[in-house]
DNA sequence: CCTACCGATCGGTAGG
DNA sequence: CCTACCGATCGGTAGG
């Protein structure tokens, strides 16, 4: 708010005038996409050996490089396992918000399933760090402000939808908190035995959702 | 001080004459106490910091014991975390084939819920490390073949559960093999995020149930 | 992006 | 059940 006329402030060197994109921009392309390359090679590693089991030495020979040029790219190993996890993330946020927007309380159910289980199978590493070795739902030193945030507002997303589902009557007259829990265990749960070779994502939604909803249901209920 | 010229006997004075059960009953039934604590402990330590996070010096500290100790009762990390997974198997496995046996459909899958997630809730540490650490269809080299063994019986004996609600058609007519992650999922979740002074397992229960079943489902579906 | 190296910590052993 | 200690490995740094 306050700043129209600065005597004394010398913080930051300035260094460069005022252009348009200041900074060395052509580096910066390579910078990311090896930085890119870096998450995703400890994503791997991670899933496989677990975050305290897999080493920056791992990580960094599945770059063939040594582990010190890693620090070029990022200051710890704690904030690479956060990259790894906002990259898991980051997606999966995308995809709710416009999932909340579907209209048909059905079809809105579907898509939150669907996107779910599609997003976990896609990117079983990065969801395996995720869920195994950061921590959901726990308190974990690893976790930035900003991914914390993510988190929180993913699950609100999704719990809300859930409710709605429920209000609407798609789902039966249950406790919505325990109902987001069941339904994400449904559908996350799938990190932990889904194999790319031998299973397949349609179907596993498609079961989950009649699970849920019912369909071709037979006998055994009566009002 | 001395000891006074004794020839022969110069070992650990056996101090009792050949009986009907002949070694060490006393000392067995302490040495066993005391290794039920080691592995309690190591659940508690690698539920906190993982398997590979937590050390034989946090499971020994816990004890007030130092680490070479433990050697006494165990032969290595891998073995201890295997005991620990033993533990959380051998209830579980005696609660489903007992709940094989119940005839009514719905009954059955009521108990397979609910025996599932009491297992779960009331062994948070066990089950934690199991899942996450150890890998429940993964391969581990933690796993005995006794493991190995034990799980893959669980396993089976859940899906058959599972497989004969769909064939009587209290769930809907979906893929047996899917249906089983299914709602393994739904019910093993649960020691991601379950805390006692704040959720209720039967109501979980009871919603999980519910869901599947339909229950008091009021729109959305027609023949 | 490298070589070289650090202090800390680990699982495990020796020997009592 | 202990003290003392090992070789290996870890995350991270120095300095180029």
């Amino acid at each position: 708010m306050s700043k129209p006329s600065a005597e004394s402030q010398q913080e930051d060197p300035p260094k460069r005038r005022k252009v348009g994109r200041p900074r060395n921009e052509t580096r910066s392309a390579e910078y990311e996409e090896r930085k890119r390359l870096i998450v995703e090679a400890a994503a791997n590693v991670f899933r496989e050996k677990g975050y305290d089991g897999g080493s920056l030495d791992d990580v960094a020979e599945a770059l063939d490089i040594r582990k010190a040029s890693l620090y070029y790219y990022i200051n710890s190993k704690a904030e690479l396992v956060g990259l790894v996890f906002e990259t898991a993330m980051d997606g999966a946020r995308e995809d709710i918000d416009r999932i909340v927007l579907i209209e048909d309380p059905v079809d809105r159910l579907r898509a939150l399933v669907e996107h779910q289980i599609g997003r976990v199978i896609s990117d079983l590493s990065h969801f395996s760090v995720f869920f195994d070795h950061i921590g959901f739902t726990k308190e974990s030193s690893a976790k930035s402000e900003r991914l914390r945030q993510l988190e929180r507002s993913y699950v609100e997303a999704f719990s809300q939808t859930v409710e709605r589902a429920i209000a609407e009557g798609v789902l039966p007259d249950v406790d919505p908190r325990y109902a987001t829990r069941a339904i994400m265990g449904m559908t996350c749960w799938t990190y932990k035995w889904f194999d790319h070779d031998r299973h397949d994502g349609a179907a596993l939604s498609e079961t989950c959702l009649q699970l849920l909803l019912g369909t071709g249901q037979a006998v055994g209920r009566q009002g």
